[in-house]
DNA sequence: TATGAATGAGATTTCATTCAT
DNA sequence: AATGAATGAAATCTCATTCAT
């Protein structure tokens, strides 16, 4: 096949883009890691932008179905919740999963396209839907207590955030990191029963 | 009378690395919005990285300042954890903080100098320590649950974390998210009654 | 059948000199407009010069064969003379003749090779030569004063060139300009009986 | 002087600009025949585009100034408009003019920007709008038969680029194209008494 | 004849940093 | 302390041309 070269560009860069950030990913480095010439870039993707979008939606993707995969055959709402959040967790420290990729690299500053923010946003945006739907259902089930699910997803993700780059950016991080914050989820959505 | 040179572009260096990141804040933009001659960014500053730091650090000294003054009153360790919690997040959003220089530039990406990063490291590590501290007092005086403070610290400035980003640099953030994110702490860190 | 391709390519390239002029037609311009594989290109004519060498020559000589049968049938060599320069004006503002490509890439700076100019220079020669046949051709008849034919010719053409020019390279050429430049000439020529 | 890198610049430029023409004109080109850094270009011009801009409104105020000058002085309307001419012609081929910047680079292909296009426009609009008052001049005093200046100019101007372009674009200008070029216009603009 | 992936030289532009004044 | 001209390395992107299929 002679897809081989788009292949090994795309994965280069996906590398890349995780280990140095947008900024310092240069198509030198690029186009030298997949061992290919230096116009190659520009004649499959068109531009450093549009390569960057295309590696990102391609980890946003997988991260979408191994999500869906981890979640949906959980016994109650609950556990479902918890498998999403261990899934996003195992996801981001999985070597093949180039999750870097969208930690390094803001979509938020490095896409000066509105467009493409857009199309990235939309794939995040089904990231909280997949949790919120997963809260409804533990509230349904009665696994979870009655509470705003577009709030308590947002929240959750925003911890899976922190916990994330906690972990991959900074040299403090705890072993047990993951497995803390999982417990701190776990005893914030555990319904109580009040006098 | 001569300091106010200095200042003006210490100040607009913070301004720019909030606003643009990094990479995107060049020499010109800050001399040009300061209002100042390039040259005296070198003068004074020495370098790029140098003057980065030295607006991290600042940010991050106003921080520390900050959360201890909140956290110091507080009538029992679990009142001062919320405090400390409440102080983060609104020190996160107060236009004169210049917080975003430490979201838009990553000190892991953005400097080079590994001493430079443990300077920073070591302000970051403060910011922790307190939390645990606070963490500490709380089980003391029986506010608290027991557990271990330095690993419950981490997942809470990590939601921190990930509830600033997600208000801060994209665009679907529920007005509510502090709020939930502060009543998410709350829940999670209250001492149950088991059996 | 298969000529269907390469005339495609021929008119995509000319009205693409037209538009852009040499150095902004690009390949990948000419095979896009032609609905043609980019290699077809250098296929069938070799390199960027040469093309454009067709092209230009192909305009050229359309050219002249209007010239000659719009002169051929005047009454005297005057009017042959206001014939052949109504028809240049004409050509020059044929939407079917791609005039523009001579009049957008310049034989003399976009041409490296001379024996390519050289071609081309011959062909303009024929356009000098018409008129100047067509000038005698008055002096003998008695319609033009005596002069030296060579010159006029190219005064004459010299002004069809620079008419040419403002009407369609500037926006601010006047509606009558042809109208106008044609009386000129008349003018100019204009036998007078001197006492 | 520091200016001397400037001027050094501007001036290579406007060699190289009237050599080359716009597109072959590269930075490297500039820098090296100016003994310059590369750099220097873009920190004093801001971009190429800037450059020539600047260059070919050089040439154009000096074009201008010139003109005003030689047909300040004439004694009628008519020699007025025969000195304009004349003018023109000679500053085309003086060597200190950098006349070919505006020759070999067409203002309306290479300038991108409808802002820079329309200052150019303006400045040629100022050498047709001399014309035109000269001619005016002509009628009132009686040297020249009564005709609409405006188009009058128009072609007039035409000649001189078409003749210009002749002379220094082309091989086969006859030696006395410029004295046959203004024998026409003399010719044209002759009143002449009609029965 | 037809295709389009692949190449790499070269162009423009950016920018931290140096330095003479 | 203050200025801004000057430098040149490096980055992105373009594009004619080659070539395997």
């Amino acid at each position: 096949m002679n897809t081989t070269k788009k292949t090994a560009l795309f994965t280069a860069a996906k590398e890349l883009f995780g280990e140095y950030g947008y900024v310092e990913t240069t198509f030198k480095k690029i186009s030298e890691r997949a061992g290919v010439a230096l116009g190659l870039l520009t004649h499959h993707y068109g531009n450093k932008e549009k390569l960057f979008l295309a590696a990102g939606l391609d980890v946003l993707d997988h991260f979408l179905t191994r999500l869906r995969a981890a979640s949906e055959n959980a016994t109650c709402g609950r556990d479902a919740v918890m498998a999403f959040c261990r899934a996003y967790l195992d996801f981001s420290i999985d070597p093949q999963s180039h999750w870097l990729v969208l930690v390094r690299c803001s979509p938020y500053s490095d896409m000066k396209t509105k467009t493409e923010r857009d199309i990235m946003d939309s794939k995040f945006g089904q990231v909280a839907q997949l949790l919120e739907s997963l809260i409804e259902q533990g509230m349904d089930d009665g696994s979870l207590a009655p509470c705003d699910s577009r709030s308590l997803a947002q929240v959750i993700i925003a911890l899976m955030v922190g916990a994330n780059r906690t972990r991959v950016l900074t040299p403090y991080a705890a072993p047990s990191l993951y497995e803390d914050t999982l417990q701190f989820v776990e005893a914030a959505i555990q319904p109580r029963q009040e006098a």
